[in-house]
DNA sequence: GTCATACTACTCGGATAAGAACTGTCCGAGTGGGGTAGG
DNA sequence: CCTACCCCACTCGGACAGTTCTTATCCGAGTAGTATGAC
């Protein structure tokens, strides 16, 4: 799995704890945690094109979380960054065998890619169940001064 | 995820066909499928690695099952072609935040890395409830002939 | 006829390239704010 | 003093290299079977 997921699932938790209505640039959230500002600004654009971010240009411009973390899963930002294909590639292997027929989905068919699918489902409602405010939450319960000192960073950030 | 592992689940299935003592070469096994024979070798060299297949090396020789499909899951083969560690990488993103520990493990402290890894056990736990002897008995079910006709294929490509 | 031996063909095993995907970097288009000049 | 305009700095966005991992290929080490010759 990417490395970007990593990132950007810490950013969107960071952007929930920014002030209302703040656009925080990729610069910031990237100088958070060292990251390298350009490449981790490549995976707020494809948050952008899910639709998980809003992007503002110019001045005073940055990312803000497009809808409350209520409404973000786990799994919205992991198929943003990784795509919505299956990890277990069936390539339809059956069809190469004896009596394949290139016109059968194999993926319906084929009771190994069956198995896996039903495994990935598993994992994929796990995720899914599972919101940016949850997370959030979590942490908030262990570490109460983060939100402060989330904001206080992004602040002293600011320059 | 590696195509090879489709590959190797697809062998390991046409393997517990094989008449029972009788090695497959990777030769046979690859043409069952027209997949390149050098490169399903590498991969069934990995399964041997694992303890999966037996490898016996000259003449009359070529893979088969080490031990009953109903000991070999499905995770099994999965974790000896793509290896045991998790596809979400955990980094330890947090070490180089604001207050990070060089020495904390922050993949028991993080609680992305948490939710991250329970969706992946939750995948794990499914690909190791099944076993290849249970998808053996579905293919059977739905498809009465196809020991037979794999027995025949084997023959049929010694030569 | 039997046995030992050398040979040959066959298979796995690891070392070696080609290709793709991920990772990282750079510069241009667009935008908002602030300074400035005029009214 | 107020307003309109212009310039500039800032940010995202997509195009452009470097590196790692996956995919594919090849040749050598080892082995079992077989043919051959001697006894």
């Amino acid at each position: 799995m990417n490395e970007g997921v990593e990132w950007a699932l810490h950013s969107c938790l960071n952007l929930s704890w920014a002030e209302p209505g703040e656009a925080v640039t990729a610069a910031r959230l990237a100088a958070f945690y060292r990251l390298p500002a350009a490449y981790l600004n490549k995976q707020l654009q494809a948050l952008a094109r899910a639709g998980i971010l809003t992007s503002i240009s110019g001045p005073r411009g940055g990312f803000r979380l497009a809808r409350p973390p209520e409404k973000i899963t786990l799994l919205d930002v992991v198929v943003a960054i990784e795509g919505p294909q299956d990890a277990f590639r069936c390539e339809g292997i059956l069809r190469e065998g004896p009596g394949g027929r290139p016109e059968v989905d194999y993926r319906e068919v084929c009771v190994v890619s069956q198995e896996m699918r039903k495994a990935e489902l598993a994992w994929r409602r796990e995720l899914a169940s599972r919101t940016l405010a949850d997370v959030r939450a979590t942490v908030e319960r262990r570490h109460p001064g983060t939100p402060e000192s989330t904001r206080d960073r992004f602040a002293q950030l600011r320059t």
